[in-house]
DNA sequence: TGTACATCAGTGAACGCGCGTTCACTGATGTAC
DNA sequence: TGTACATCAGTGAACGCGCGTTCACTGATGTAC
């Protein structure tokens, strides 16, 4: 059964989609080859067609997805409404939306804490996907006519980084605390937006 | 070789001991009860005459650390001199020893980011030494004779977390990042201490 | 206090399962002529 | 353009290893008398 070299393309796109989600839901270890080759619609055996390893595949997730978490930065801090856009930006960041996803939306946060125990090159990808966020999020901040504060902006999103990893450690035995984390986040946040 | 009940009980607490560490250095999967048991100088089949399962030993860790956590930070706040007490605890939080230390020294911050992934008695003990730890920090920022801010607590302590997390991930692949972080969230903690 | 027996913490081998990886095979696609 | 062959994405079975858990056994401790 071969298929075509687009299908084909096609196919790994979609492990690489799959794999990201799965990591970020259950983690690294929790999910096997054959869970993310059938979550791709295919059978485990194909898996080295694609990939070295399944540690080449999270190396390749955590870029890829870390890569994308940095765009959505660009693209608030270029809305033409930037004020606005922020202000969503991170009322949706610091909800209970965000808190509840199954999957953490933000790369950056979903695979920050596990990257002390990762190989170099996914470390590599990881620290580049959050330089770029950062320089991205601190032209987001940044008022209409003042230069761009990176210290505000790394200040600022380790607080929503941990924020939100406490709120979500918290949220189904204690329900009252995770609020309470979320709330005292976004008041504590100091950035007007 | 049956041993002394004082005996039994001290093998029992170097487990415990042996797990907290090693599951903060290397996290819950890739620790085998061998080798927990081994790091307490015992054989791996004598596990379960202490703990039910490897899952029940996570809880009894994760909970251990998480009231110790508390603690210290109980031990802040009762300090005479609470002021130099704090400066000091929050430069050792946000200090690059801590940041480099292979296993976190704060179980919160070591435990926070699988607590989701975890079953409902673990994350009840992680919850219950957050909120403890919470209060009792509380405590260690207010002034003198002001009463405590929990939400400025905790505003700061996420703050702290999510500094560490980030700079934790990205010290290898980008050294100056990394330090970068450390710098901006000492300088971000709106905290007079 | 001393003796005989029961208990049980610790040992190390074994079991069974899950998972990463390999492999022989299939058959449609891509290519050479 | 048509034909013959080579390629290679996908399939599903199998391998081998690691790990959580179980088990029969040991012998010093704890207890009953």
């Amino acid at each position: 059964m071969r298929i075509s070299r687009e299908q084909a393309e096609r196919n790994r796109r979609k492990v690489v989609e799959a794999a990201d989600r799965l990591f970020r839901e259950k983690g690294f270890d929790q999910v096997a080859v054959a869970d993310l080759m059938r979550a791709a619609g295919l059978t485990h055996g194909g898996f080295y067609n694609h990939f070295e390893s399944k540690t080449a595949l999270e190396t390749e997730a955590v870029a890829h997805a870390c890569a994308r978490s940095a765009a959505r930065a660009r693209a608030v801090a270029e809305t033409p409404d930037r004020r606005a856009a922020l202000t969503q930006f991170l009322d949706g960041y610091l909800s209970p939306a965000m808190r509840d996803a199954p999957a953490p939306r933000c790369a950056l946060l979903a695979y920050g804490a596990d990257m002390p125990r990762h190989d170099a090159a996914t470390r590599q990808a990881f620290a580049d996907g959050l330089d770029a966020y950062l320089d991205n999020f601190a032209a987001a901040l940044a008022a209409p006519d003042a230069a761009p504060d990176r210290a505000q902006a790394i200040s600022a999103f380790a607080s929503m980084v941990g924020s939100l990893v406490l709120a979500r450690a918290t949220k189904d035995a204690n329900p009252d605390l995770s609020d309470e984390i979320l709330k005292a986040a976004r008041a504590g946040l100091n950035v007007e937006a």
